[in-house]
DNA sequence: CTATTATTTCTACAATTCTGGAATAATAGA
DNA sequence: TCTATTATTCCAGAATTGTAGAAATAATAG
């Protein structure tokens, strides 16, 4: 992943209607949800959807399908992952195990 | 995490300047790096650093801590984790076999 | 082909955000 | 105390973004 990649999938979801957009297909994963219904959910007009729908889309969080007279989307998880792979890549230059010597398994204190 | 955090911690890496410093921090981990170090390293006017790491340090992104005349800085790694596992929490309604058949085991596969 | 439903594009305006110069504050040393 | 160094706040202009009404486009059924 690259920077650009990166900080449009961070643009995409540091935004309100957007983030409330994902999570709810996030929610119906791995069916999905039609633009139709997504807009019933959310309470949302049809123009600014769209609007938000396109940002997530060309971020590469939605993927979308036509269905007949309806748009099917889907979160893609996939690239929440590798959002966080992106963001935490160079960690102490390559020896991450220096600065997170607990984040491989849970040892003690916290019990997630 | 609530939505309110994720939504500050995103909109700080949702900026080039801010993405440009964190992962310099995260490069830099687990030392960090002072103020002035990072102003250097990215060429940036301090106004325009402080305005940032405010941003980043407020959402919780970057620690810093006085030291003599300087700010020493850190990166939050776990502060991004905690971002990944929000984003992706209700997952197929609770279920995330099911959108993800290959996620949770994927873990131990992947020692290089 | 026509009517109906679903979604996008056009358009404009309000609100927020980014940037950096100058002034200010805080620390350390002489 | 005074001075040099380091970092922050104040300020204002420029740029970007979010919202939604209205019109346009796309897809299907009859």
């Amino acid at each position: 992943m690259k920077t650009d990649s990166a900080l449009a999938a961070l643009a995409a979801l540091a935004q309100e209607t957007r983030l409330a957009i994902f999570q709810l297909l996030v929610r119906y994963e791995p069916e999905g949800l039609t633009v139709g219904e997504i807009a019933q959910h959310l309470d949302l007009a049809p123009a600014t959807l769209s609007f938000h729908l396109k940002t997530l889309t060309q971020a590469g969080l939605v993927s979308s399908e036509q269905d007949g007279r309806h748009i099917h989307c889907r979160a893609q998880i996939e690239a929440v992952q590798a959002l966080g792979q992106f963001l935490t890549m160079d960690c102490c230059k390559g020896q991450p195990e220096r600065c997170k010597p607990a984040s491989s398994s849970a040892r003690r204190s916290k019990a997630a």
